[in-house]
DNA sequence: AGCACGCCGACT
DNA sequence: GTCGGCGTGCTC
């Protein structure tokens, strides 16, 4: 009886097509496949396979494709993922099946080269050191020998074309070495053993196999500095002794050197790393290995989810908190709950890492859907830094100033004792608005409705928002009056010129995302700032995460209350965790930091919790506050509508959805300025974005919605950012 | 994702 | 009168 498989394409595709499979072809779920698709062929993944009697009139498989077919469990988790946010399952295909294109696949093996003993025809200086260096007859590679002996390329392949040196294709290096998980075990504190002890305990319970308890997912909360990451090697240690994969997830900007050189310290080598940035031919090869469970350890970003392990043992989400888990374009997901699910699908412990918890997992942790495991304080009995407000009512900076006298006394002390200060201030630029004075014109973008940002450094007037600049004119563009134009409040560059009068002989950087020289140099310099190569550093968000200062004692905040207006339901959470964050930064070996909180309303209750120094006390009123409000991750059905450039139209949805016969909790309009900057972005004129905990009742609810509610012109898109508990 | 079809504005 | 913009729909 002929064969039928249901074949999904990685195509904005909802359903599996039907192909006839030809005879000799055996095909089983999972296997990767080229099929016929209109005028071209593409390859696609068997989902099913039945027999059936007709059905002779469909199109026939292509062939096989080698790749490594994809698991039971990761099929799973993509019909999960597509169903869950709402997108067409074969967009959540693409997700796990990111095939290289074809030139990348092609094999040009590496080339190594040795001496031939044939003595070269013209013997140049240079050429004679290469001769040197190659005289013991070991392989080496091309660019590895130059180096070695000082010279350039050429003259390696000068002495390869005269014959002195013999190349030979070298089989393609290893993707990774495995990790040794007793290589080095560092000492641990005592709070550190207990937690990983208590970590592999639940992680890996005694009794494997039939009976045994679900595998958990595991809250690892420690404070700054505790030594979280060590707690969790531990676990990954123990799951590679078990002959298990293990997965860390990280936000791809904490993928440092840093980070891969403490594991590279534990495990005796570096890790395999999985992210955006690695090309398309070790991608494959990576996968490869992944699938043939040879590379053990991955570390990668959110899309190293769907990497095809053989057998996965174990998932950690570092800084699980993070919003850079995200994504927010194509299919909306958040990799730390498809983290979650896919270690219920694989059933394989998984551990959320973090200082600053979402309120959503601290809620999951305390209704006992998760483990919970607390690092209480600082490894080495480090103290966390002293935190002060500094009222702005009644400590006033001078006037056109904005660094409050008692941190500029704090900011000198800090420096003559050889030590150093970091201002915080996240806002990038000069100054946040710029206006005439003359007219009162205030520059705006023509885009959005936010104000223009001066950047001095630029010359230029910029949107934060969709990235539009023009150039900063000398008169007023409305009423032509000249040098007249006023910068209204700080950003980094002004801080940068006070701080300059004030302290002028000491060394001063400025660290934003637009640092001239892109990231590299950046980094560099961030490498530099840890060095103690700077007395006073300026940042925005950046300096708050990834890179340690072991030299910073002072933090300054110049202004604690940025973020807590922004209409955005996580705004308290957000400016929590970064503040937390920052001003845990300081501190010095034994000798505990200080933080300086510059704030007009040191009894907002962020701010208030941040100065208690007490989180938890944060964590309960946020989560009684949002209970009380109905919003995520409490809210039944709460709807956030975001448009770009069509904020009356998204007001009528927003209007007509809390009319409608089933209104959701609450409704949210936020116009372009709070909108996710991935939206505006994107070419959508009009989204529509969900929170709720009912995904799946959602989806229906909402399908229907959308076909009566107002008319939309242009794209809409529906995303869900839900907790994925309550559907497992 | 591609590619075709189709319906309104500016051109040889 | 056509060329071509991209909005919409289809691919087993």
């Amino acid at each position: 009886m002929p064969s039928v498989a249901d074949i999904l394409i990685p195509l904005a595709l909802d359903n599996a097509y039907s192909y006839a499979v030809p005879a000799g072809l055996i095909l089983a779920p999972g296997d990767v496949v080229q099929v016929p698709l209109g005028p071209r062929e593409t390859v696609g993944v068997v989902w099913q396979v039945s027999e059936s009697p007709g059905g002779s009139n469909l199109r026939p498989v292509t062939g096989r494709v080698e790749a490594p077919p994809l698991s039971d469990s990761l099929r799973e988790l993509v019909d999960w993922l597509a169903r869950y946010t709402l997108a067409p399952k074969g967009s959540a295909l693409a997700m796990a099946l990111r095939l290289p294109d074809e030139a990348a696949r092609s094999e040009t093996s590496r080339i190594g080269v040795r001496a031939s003993g044939k003595p070269p025809a013209r013997p140049t200086a240079a050429r004679m050191k290469v001769l040197a260096v190659a005289a013991d007859g070991t392989m080496r590679g091309k660019s590895a020998l130059a180096k070695e002996a000082g010279v350039s390329l050429s003259v390696v392949d000068g002495l390869i074309d005269d014959g002195a040196l013999e190349a030979v294709a070298l089989a393609p290096e290893p993707v990774a070495l495995p990790p040794d998980p007793d290589h080095a075990r560092v000492p641990l504190s005592e709070a550190q053993a207990e937690a990983s002890q208590n970590l592999i305990d639940l992680a890996f319970p005694s009794a494997e196999g039939e009976g045994a308890p679900k595998a958990p997912t595991v809250l690892l909360e420690g404070v700054t500095g505790s030594g979280k990451t060590e707690v969790y090697f531990e676990a990954v240690a123990e799951a590679v002794r078990r002959g298990h994969q293990a997965l860390i997830l990280m936000p791809e900007i904490a993928l440092t050197a840093q980070f891969l050189g403490r594991f590279a310290e534990r495990f005796g080598v570096r890790p395999a790393t999985w992210h955006s940035g690695i090309g398309a031919k070790r991608r494959e090869r990576l996968r490869a290995g992944v699938a043939a469970g040879e590379v053990s350890v991955v570390v990668g970003a959110r899309s190293a989810l769907f990497l095809p392990f053989a057998d996965l043992g174990l998932v950690v989400v570092d800084e699980e908190h993070e919003a850079a888990y995200k994504q927010e374009d194509g299919v909306h997901y958040h990799a730390r709950d498809m983290a979650v699910v896919r270690g219920r699908l694989e059933n394989c412990p998984v551990v959320l890492a973090s200082a600053t918890p979402s309120i959503e997992t601290k809620v999951n942790a305390e209704k006992g859907r998760y483990a919970h495991i607390v690092l209480p304080e600082r490894f080495g009995g480090r103290r966390l830094p002293d935190i002060h407000a500094i009222d702005m009512r009644l400590d006033k900076p001078e006037k056109g100033r904005f660094i409050a006298p008692p941190l500029v006394n704090a900011v000198r002390a800090t420096i003559e004792a050889g030590d150093q200060a970091l201002l915080f201030l996240n806002r990038r630029g000069y100054a946040p608005l710029t206006l005439c004075r003359a007219c009162g014109h205030r520059y705006q973008c023509r885009n959005c409705s936010t104000w223009l940002v001066e950047h001095r450094f630029r010359r230029a007037l910029v949107c934060h928002q969709c990235g539009y600049a023009e150039r900063r004119p000398e008169a007023c563009t409305e009423c032509g009056t000249f040098d007249n134009l006023t910068p209204c409040g700080p950003g980094v560059e002004r801080i940068a010129e006070e701080v300059a009068a004030l302290f002028p002989d000491k060394r001063v950087i400025v660290l934003s995302s637009d640092f001239p020289g892109g990231a590299e140099r950046l980094r560099a310099e961030l490498q530099s700032v840890a060095d103690g190569d700077c007395d006073i550093v300026i940042g925005t968000q950046l300096v708050a995460k990834g890179h340690n200062f072991p030299h910073l004692t002072l933090v300054g905040v110049l202004d604690a209350d940025i973020g807590l207006t922004s209409g955005d339901p996580r705004a308290a959470e957000r400016t929590f965790q970064l503040l937390q964050q920052v001003t845990g930064r300081a501190g010095r070996g034994e000798r505990p930091g200080r933080a300086l909180v510059q704030t007009y309303q040191p009894d907002h209750p962020v701010i208030a919790a941040l100065l208690s120094g007490d989180a938890t006390r944060f964590y309960e009123e946020e989560i009684a506050a949002r209970e009380a409000a109905g919003l995520p991750p409490f809210g039944r059905l709460a709807a956030l509508i975001v448009s770009a450039n069509e904020r009356d139209v998204a007001e009528a949805h927003g209007q007509a959805l809390a009319r409608a016969a089933e209104p959701p909790d609450g409704v949210m309009v936020l116009g372009p300025a709070e909108a996710p900057l991935a939206l505006i972005r994107g070419r959508y004129r009009f989204r529509l974005l969900v929170k709720t905990e009912r995904a799946v009742d959602l989806q229906t609810y909402l399908r229907d919605w959308l076909k009566r509610g107002p008319k939309v012109r242009g794209n809409v898109k529906v995303a869900i950012d839900v907790d994925p508990q309550s559907f497992l």
